[in-house]
DNA sequence: TTTGCCATGTCAGCAGTCTGACACCATGGC
DNA sequence: GCCATGGTGTCAGACTGCTGACATGGCAAA
């Protein structure tokens, strides 16, 4: 994506300043009566962390024409057939009003289909096309390298972990719990 | 925030979804051969634990009328007075034109100063004002608590590690490495 | 010194997303 | 049967963020 230049030497950046956090967490600064250092470190780097995701996530899929969005409907449709647009949302992370848009796009694409008519109360299910089928294979190919970028990261035993603590993260954040 | 309603018993949701992913991680279901089921849950819970942050920190300073990218401006002029709006921008991960904007509206409000010419280049160096630090203050009470959150389901022994494998993932994941 | 390069600030345009609002359909209890 | 509740789809408006582009100010190498 590069949507923040190169950075070479920048004196105060991003990094600089994680690594400040990270080389001193004892020493008495300023700060650390206000906020636990460790603390705020958290939410920041899982900010960082889904910035970078999003940026990765962005730039692999640019030449595909997809964007993160309609990649993540893809791949849930791919996983359960026949979802209707809310579900998709929820399952996606965004409003049924964006999804509905996405849904749109992907459709004129003729990468998804949707009945005209409701075959129960007003939930459209919606399918992926032979094509649609095709995209998201295309597009799995790219984010894969993205996902094995991060798991290479993260020795093997603590992948299982990580990855249970990351969802417990989000189980307690949800909107209403 | 509230924004994806109730799914009081929706068949569909996301939660069910992923504890589909995490209650049979061994069947040999139709989705395992095409992509590493672990692997790929792994960008879905980190796109899912981003977004109930996102959500959780934007309803927490919802009362404050701060944006999330506001906070993080005032939390990291709070760390590095003087820091310019490029330097903030890739602080707070988003581009300098989002910063600038943001900048002007706390500038707008009174929350921080910035020199009408530049000391030196073209970096206008950007500080607190009382008023700023005072709102920062009051920010941090209210994001301090979705912190407790997150941390609160981690267990203690856990945290230094999941925090740096985050911070691994946000790197492996830059831009440009 | 001069030239090329990089970083910064800024303007304009565009895409994506959210909120608010309304209408429709199903299911429940009364 | 009737109505209240909740889920769904959709429209309109607004906001935020990003990309592209340009001009300006240091810095280093030629």
């Amino acid at each position: 994506m590069a949507k923040h230049g190169k950075k070479s030497k920048s004196h105060s950046d991003a990094k600089s300043l994680a690594a400040a956090e990270q080389d001193a967490p004892n020493k008495s600064d300023a700060r650390a009566h206000q906020i636990g250092v460790l603390d705020e470190a958290l939410t920041y780097v899982l900010r960082h962390a889904a910035a970078s995701l999003r940026g990765a996530m962005a730039e692999a899929l640019r030449p595909l024409d997809l964007s993160t969005a309609q990649h993540a409907c893809l791949e849930l449709l791919g996983r359960s057939p026949g979802l209707s647009s809310s579900e998709l949302a929820r399952g996606a992370f965004v409003s049924r009003q964006s999804m509905n848009l996405v849904l749109r796009g992907l459709q004129d694409r003729g990468l998804v289909t949707r009945p005209e008519i409701a075959p129960q109360g007003r939930a459209l299910p919606t399918k992926l096309t032979a094509e649609g089928r095709e995209a998201l294979n295309s597009a799995n190919v790219v984010t894969r390298s993205v996902e094995k970028r991060m798991l290479a990261a993260i020795p093997d035993k603590r992948r299982a972990r990580f990855r249970t603590d990351l969802a417990v993260c989000a189980a307690v954040l949800a909107p209403d719990d």
